[in-house]
DNA sequence: CGCTCAGGGTACCCAGAGGTTCCCACGGGG
DNA sequence: CCCCGTGGGAACCTCTGGGTACCCTGAGCG
């Protein structure tokens, strides 16, 4: 109709759009990215990612949870002891979660200056 | 610190998690994505995005300017005639974005599958 | 016993994002 | 004469994202 290839995340009620939902979301991406190489606890996610609330946290590793992006263990005891860790799925989105942190981190500066300009 | 690599995203307060939340956002993708291969007016954006209100596109289009992701030029004249193009800057995001899309598209059904057996 | 501390989570509240509706400007066609 | 097509603005409402403060459990310790 446009020229666009398929494509149907222009659709509104689709699962693709429904996934792009997922991770456009401030934290899902920090987080996710803080498990790339192995399980974390949720006290070090706090401490890895800087600025998140703990309730933030759970917020987040709840939504991709439901979304089985992640699973949660709870190892039981006092004090507890949860481990969060990517499931296959949520290890596939490593690939474009990669390319969006390298495109920030390399692209962060021009942002920055585009705002302070505009 | 914790094994993982360089990554500044993980810092409050770097330009990298700035770009980060740009990006982060449930119609920014959408939107930059029907950017893909040549300019478009306000309009056909409406048509092509489902689920989107004149208002959210507006905001969602402003914000990416203010980023200098997306330029617009108004034609002017009445009706008014208004076209938003991707800049430099922007296009160095469509690889990422292309990346995340498929993804979407490839797995958009096992989120939903995820999300209703949760 | 009583105190504290660690780790994870929850109750409460507010600001702001997002949606809906209506309005404007104005040339052209029915 | 009325309405359409276009992009945007203002007013209003709802919903939820996020911050703060608090809770719970049991080990360790004097």
């Amino acid at each position: 109709m446009y020229g666009v290839e398929p494509g149907d995340i222009f659709l509104a009620d689709c699962p693709a759009r429904l996934a792009v939902e997922v991770i456009a979301d401030k934290w899902a991406v920090v987080v996710l990215w803080g498990l790339n190489d192995h399980a974390r606890r949720h006290s070090e996610l706090i401490d890895l990612i800087g600025g998140i609330s703990k309730k933030v946290l759970t917020q987040t590793l709840r939504r991709l949870q439901t979304n089985g992006l992640v699973t949660r263990t709870d190892h039981g005891g006092v004090p507890p002891r949860v481990e969060y860790e990517l499931t296959a799925l949520g290890r596939t989105l490593m690939g474009p979660i990669r390319m969006l942190t390298e495109w920030a981190e390399q692209n962060g500066d021009a942002v920055l200056a585009a705002q302070e300009a505009g």
